[in-house]
DNA sequence: GCCGGGATCGAC
DNA sequence: TCGATCCCGGCA
């Protein structure tokens, strides 16, 4: 079952540990890529110096400030882009950064725009791999995620002991932010980004 | 205009 | 450990 506007439209801290185990879906002309989540971290402009939305407002982090259940999707190191899923209501200016997946759908299609040579636990091991396996760019930037091309729907139960915490992957500059314990994962599943502290 | 830096990844 | 690579935000 798809998720509705009302799963999205709570505080990010309450959102991303509830992603854990939802399937994110891409359809496009090529097919459709799917993938379990299991690995998210919240972001709250208004009290987080880790978020783009800290003290900032603009074209780049508008989205962010719009009522939860859109796509926050923007461009790292020049390179890779990274996935989002806008939360809150509007004007609190929070999302959660989807961060690994386990591929679930259309494995061919993801090894194909991978690269032949990477192997399965590299296909969605990290925010900027996920997006390429899913072919999502800035295009989908501003997304409706109740829509019917990128959407996430109820995949699988997760159990309490099954909950990893731990503070956020690279955000050391971020000053006291970067303590805030608010990354959620999936414990002992491969396709995990990297190891917690 | 110009300049600095980043919620990453993969090759060395 | 380090370089690639470019958009964005801040400042002039």
């Amino acid at each position: 079952m798809k998720l509705t506007k009302d799963f999205y439209q709570r505080s990010a801290l309450e959102v991303a540990p509830d992603l854990l185990g939802k399937l994110l879906v891409h359809q496009t002309a090529e097919g459709r890529a799917a993938g379990m989540i299991v690995e998210a971290e919240a972001y709250i402009g208004a009290v987080d110096k880790a978020s783009h939305a800290y003290e900032c407002r603009s074209v780049r982090t508008e989205v962010m400030y719009q009522a939860g259940g859109l796509a926050y999707v923007y461009l790292i190191y020049g390179m890779y882009h990274c996935f989002n899923v806008v939360t809150g209501p509007e004007d609190q200016a929070e999302a959660v950064l989807i961060r690994a997946l386990e591929p679930v759908e259309g494995l061919e299609l993801m090894q194909r725009r991978r690269g032949a040579k990477v192997k399965v636990p590299n296909l969605t091991s990290g925010p900027g791999k996920l997006c390429q396996a899913l072919a999502i760019t800035k295009a989908q930037y501003g997304m409706d995620l109740t829509g019917t091309a990128l959407y996430l729907e109820n995949y699988r139960k997760v159990k309490a002991a099954e909950l990893g915490i731990s503070t956020r992957i690279n955000v050391d500059y971020a000053e006291e932010a970067k303590d805030f314990p608010w990354r959620f994962y999936l414990r002992g599943n491969k396709f995990v980004s990297a190891k917690p502290r």
